[in-house]
DNA sequence: TGGTGGCATACTGTATACGATTTTAGTATA
DNA sequence: TATACTAAAATCGTATACAGTATGCCACCA
């Protein structure tokens, strides 16, 4: 199966990658002249991806002013978690009641993936992707493509924080740490212990995150 | 304030109108020149809006495929109910604690409308928006606009299949009898009743939903 | 000096045009 | 009859071109 990628679906990726990684920053006018140009598009594609991107949360547009990198407040990113924890933790409830042990074979490989992560010189900015996958990969025997779909979004969102913090390996370790012990309280398909931990898992996080951030700005 | 309008986000109101109304069903291919010769339009704003209403949920795109209107399960709108009554339940928790008295006389006005849909010969297919702008001023003081913004679009969804229960009057009326008894809960700043109450008023509706749409289709 | 009006500029929004891909219909072949 | 292939039509994706709107500057006036 060949995917055919469209260039739209390319300025996407690549406008979501720099306002993750911060390279364009929060407040920042998205000039669609300057962008097509840079990529070599015409402004079409780039306006169209701007569009998607503004469902994502990550940009705002203003008729007739254009779109500009969303700036995100503290308050903001500590409700982004609180709703990560509330749906996170719904989902993986009935996630639970139907998981295969392949599946959680399959969460194991991921979490492998996500040791090599804590070697040194490994690249750090994939972090949000793995941890995506990672969760992912627990609530999708749930079935629930619409709250998939919305803390795919929320994690997406979480991430332009997170790389702020990334640097601090304490925190990054100890979310590894509980990530093995989520995945064990889900082979033994302990719903409660498991959501409570999801729960202060992320909620955790968030708060490292927050206090990182307030250091930052 | 005079309010500008682009093209675009008429046609958005245009076809999100047409799709939630079930003028246009779901499964039909949205045809960009159709709707451009329609619309009196070129097909950019068509597109444009296709994508904001791809956003919302209310169709899908496949690349060189065009877009289609969703059809969604019973176990979708199943989802969308359990995903309402929680993110409805955790914000109203929020904004409870901080609503005034002009929040919920504002709120009592909406229901003042409301009433007025009881009436012999009024216009039904307002209810849904009715609908959320009375939950919508409940949850305002909370301030949380992710939360919102996600719950909006829940609604949006919801109002979809909403729209073949509508002429079930008797449920109809329980949901405005379930409205003021809220309200009053509100009054009384009873964070946990009126967070139960509510739990139990969208999963009836969406149960009682869910049993009309199984007897139409 | 401070404010108002108008013009130039920059940028967005929309239309039109073109090229690429998918679908469809028809034909040939097993 | 069914299947595989081909060509044409339909439709989408993208580029280019034009129109409309916002913004900033400067002259002019109180």
């Amino acid at each position: 199966m060949i995917t055919r990628k469209t260039v739209t679906s390319s300025v996407v990726d690549i406008l979501r990658e720099k306002i993750i990684s911060h390279e364009i920053e929060a407040g920042t006018p998205l000039r669609q002249n300057a962008l097509a140009d840079e990529l070599n598009v015409s402004r079409i594609p780039v306006r169209e991806a701007l569009l998607q991107l503004e469902a994502e949360g990550l940009v705002e547009f203003a008729p007739h002013r254009g779109a500009v990198a969303t700036r995100i407040s503290v308050d903001e990113v500590n409700e982004l978690f609180g709703l990560r924890a509330i749906l996170e933790c719904d989902v993986l409830g009935y996630a639970l009641a139907r998981i295969t042990d392949e599946d959680l074979e399959i969460a194991q490989l991921v979490l492998k993936e996500f040791d090599e992560l804590l070697k040194p010189g490994a690249d750090r900015f994939t972090w949000g992707a793995l941890n995506w996958k990672f969760h992912r990969s627990l609530y999708l025997p749930s079935g629930r493509k619409r709250t998939l779909g919305l803390i795919r979004q929320l994690h997406t969102n979480c991430d332009r924080y997170l790389r702020i913090q990334i640097q601090l390996v304490a925190d990054f370790s100890r979310a590894e740490e509980e990530h093995h012990e989520l995945l064990r309280l889900c082979w033994a398909r302990d719903k409660r212990g498991a959501k409570k931990l999801l729960k202060t898992h992320i909620l955790t996080t968030g708060r490292g995150l927050i206090r990182a951030y307030k250091a930052v700005a």
